[in-house]
DNA sequence: CTGCATGCTCTCATC
DNA sequence: GAGCATGCAG
């Protein structure tokens, strides 16, 4: 009955029996971390330390939660139910419910997306008269943001952090958008957590009742935590205190949406005594590929420290390589080449991945692969439930579900049109705040009377009735009937019907399979939880195409080969992220370059582009300081952009020979396409460069030149790209 | 109240 | 360079 500890290696088995008191499990990319997860999970289990019940388990994405529910129960040998295993926030959502009465809310509140976030905030500020356009909605929000993900309520966001959004105090705007948020029975996101968290700080009752019932806790990827997730899993954790964070300190590259790596960094500080784990053993990589992701990860200092060895035996393999490109058309058309080439050898597309640093790079990739027509698939584009033919559908079901969810209420009310503009709804507005009443009472309160006139007056009154048919209609026949119903009598339907669009057939397509996965589910209120909290979209997972994904959405995935394009600073690593946070930042991107290194098995080809096109002109770019910062011994250079010029234009990209063409490195990545020129251009010399035409020198440093071009503008260029005129 | 022209912004993307 | 939001004319 203990054989499942046997297939795991020396390091795994400790982080797994070592299930009393607190545990930090450091797990490098590709070590096992969701096997030692999931077999610490059935070990308490099997061991009767604990029912399911007892065992709250915590991860950021769905995915993850699927993933670990699946393997837990395979192990278990049987479906792993009843248990606390989901997301912070699904968690935190289903702790609110139950005392939904002591977080002033009714146990049926609705959850904001970020949509609906944005229009209620814009609301407090219209209602304050301020100009949304110098002081954005998006730029308070962030703040308001920053302030949850730091368990700050209103009233304790300290005086002196306060700041001024146009003539009023953000803290001010932030308490009055909270009120909001009760007023309409709803919760954020950020609320999920906060109120959460806050709920058990205040109420004793209510936390001795979770210390009753969890007696272990496992967190997966506690390096993405930020300070609301970590203060309610320390209060419930303290007191059992059995508590089990997995992580990688390595893999932080979360902090822009509030995670603190310090949890991680300090976790002994936190959790006196704890047992730390480290799991060192690859067993996703190639040796070459492992030193130079090593190599490169050492270049930061506020690491837990950590070294990957390759845990399989089979690990020699051939080395990373870098290309230089000339611009990101090359760069694309030499990707896709070489995928058509891993393809002939017999690889599968699927096991083919390109990650880009931003979504923007995405598109050059997409170009090229629909003009040569290579299958691909785009991760983290618009989700099914983020579609504006679902949302609308959603919100008329939200209206039912909930009739005081206001902001429901006015995405639908004049959608499909019913001639219900500006003035309707501000009377419907009026009305609802002076009676005290939703926005849907107070709609169907002037319906009844003679306040509007004509096609808004009918167009109103007709929706009232339906929406009175079609609650009949819930309690009679249910949800599933009512939906399909409600999209055909509401127009949503026909209004898609008369676009001639291309996407409005797939628009009613989606719409179909909206009613589909409803039948999914029980209850109407179940499903709407659903749509909050797990927008799911990874069907279509079966066919061969090649991946196109950021490097954020690639974290967690394994691919045999990986392209790394776009490794030139300001691109990689990002100018934007290094004006903001500075070397904290810097610190991330490098380890973004290194979530993006561990993600192959077999290859990983890293290229940089000499010119690079950003929104409208043409900036010439220098290779990333990454590339620099790679152990040289594992690293092989090539690329058409250092053949010379005659022999690149009559040859078509040379990205499929991977012969090493420039065998000093230092020189190499300095040099993307050119040799150095032998003679110093100096300050007043005419040049001429081949993208941005004739110039003068301005200024000189080593080998960047500064030059004002007659049509391009100032810009900055290597030395060997530009001609003496 | 709606359709069209102009203006502005432009990472990462979870729940 | 392009998509989205807002501003104005009908």
């Amino acid at each position: 009955m203990t054989d499942y500890l046997t297939r795991l290696n020396q390091a795994q088995r400790e982080a797994v029996e070592a299930t009393d008191g607190p545990v930090l499990v450091l797990a490098g990319a590709g070590t096992g971390k969701t096997r030692v997860l999931t077999t610490r999970f059935a070990h308490i289990l099997l061991s009767r330390r604990a029912f399911p019940s007892q065992i709250l388990a915590v991860t950021f994405t769905n995915k993850a939660a699927r993933e670990m529910r699946e393997r837990v129960s395979a192990l278990l040998d049987q479906p792993a139910e009843g248990l606390w295993l989901g997301t912070f926030h699904a968690l935190a959502a289903r702790m609110l419910r139950r005392y939904a009465e002591r977080v002033d809310r009714t146990s049926s509140f609705s959850i904001l997306d970020t949509d609906d976030q944005l229009r209620l905030l814009k609301q407090v500020m219209e209602a304050r008269r301020m100009d949304t356009k110098r002081f954005t909605p998006q730029g308070l929000m962030g703040t308001i943001q920053r302030w949850k993900d730091r368990a700050l309520l209103p009233d304790a966001v300290p005086r002196d952090q306060d700041i001024d959004w146009g003539a009023e105090s953000a803290r001010d705007l932030y308490a009055a958008y909270q009120d909001r948020l009760r007023a309409l029975n709803a919760c954020d996101f950020g609320d999920l957590l906060l109120l959460a968290y806050d709920l058990l700080r205040r109420d004793p009752e209510v936390l001795a009742d979770y210390h009753r019932r969890f007696r272990y806790i496992l967190v997966d990827e506690y390096q993405d935590t930020n300070l609301v997730q970590y203060y309610w899993l320390r209060l419930l954790a303290q007191h059992s205190r059995n508590i089990c964070c997995v992580g990688d300190d390595d893999q932080s590259i979360y902090s822009w949406r509030g995670a603190e790596i310090e949890n991680i960094l300090r976790f002994e500080a936190d959790f006196p005594g704890a047992k730390i784990v480290r799991l060192e053993a690859n067993y996703r990589s190639t040796a070459p590929i492992l030193a130079a992701a090593s190599g490169l990860i050492a270049h930061n200092e506020g690491r837990l420290g950590k070294t990957l060895h390759a845990g399989r035996t089979d690990a020699t393999g051939e080395n990373v390589e870098v290309f230089a490109f000339w611009d990101s058309d090359e760069e694309s058309r030499a990707v896709a080449t070489r995928v058509e080439t891993l393809r002939r050898e017999g690889h599968k597309l699927a096991e083919c991945a390109v990650l880009v640093r931003a979504g923007f790079q995405t598109r050059a990739f997409e170009e090229r692969f629909i003009a040569i027509g290579l299958p691909y698939r785009i991760i983290g584009g618009l989700r099914f439930y983020e579609r504006a033919e679902i949302r609308d559908a959603i919100a008329y079901l939200r209206v039912l579900a909930q009739p005081a969810d206001d902001l429901a209420f006015e995405r639908i009310v004049n959608t499909p049109k019913r001639g219900l503009g500006d003035t309707a709804l501000r009377a419907m507005h009026e009305r609802a705040r002076a009676d005290g009443v939703p926005l849907a009472e107070a709609a169907a309160r002037i319906a009844a009377e003679a306040t509007l006139r004509g096609k808004a007056r009918d167009g109103l009154r007709d929706l009232i009735a339906k929406f009175a048919d079609w609650r009949t209609t819930l309690k009679r026949d249910g949800h599933v009937i009512t939906l399909s119903t409600l999209l055909d009598e509401s127009g949503i339907i026909a209004m898609w019907q008369e676009q001639k669009t291309p996407d409005a057939a797939g628009r009613i397509e989606n719409l179909k399979e909206l009613v589909r996965a409803l039948a999914d589910f029980d209850t109407l209120e179940g499903f709407l939880e659903h749509v909050s909290l797990v927008m799911d979209n990874d069907n279509e997972v079966d066919d061969d195409k090649v991946f196109l994904m950021t490097l954020h959405a690639a974290k967690g995935l394994e691919f045999d080969t990986v392209f790394l394009p776009g490794w030139e600073e300001g691109v990689f690593p990002n100018q934007r992220a290094l004006d903001e946070g500075g070397a904290k930042s810097l610190e991330e991107e490098r380890r973004l370059a290194y979530v993006g290194i561990t993600r192959a098995k077999q290859r990983a080809i890293i290229s940089h582009c000499a010119n690079r096109r950003i929104y409208a002109n043409w900036q010439s770019s220098v290779p990333s300081r990454f590339i620099g910062e790679l152990p040289a011994d594992f690293i092989t250079l090539g690329g058409s952009a250092s053949l010379a010029r005659d022999q690149r234009l009559s040859a078509p990209p040379v990205f499929a020979t991977a012969t090493p063409l420039l065998a000093r490195r230092d020189d190499a990545w300095n040099t993307p396409s050119r040799p150095a020129r032998a003679d110093k251009l100096t300050e007043g010399t005419r040049v001429f460069h081949q993208k941005f035409g004739y110039g003068i020198v301005i200024d000189a440093d080593d080998d960047r030149l500064d030059i004002r071009f007659e049509t391009a503008g100032e810009k900055r260029v290597l030395d060997r790209f530009v001609e003496r005129a």
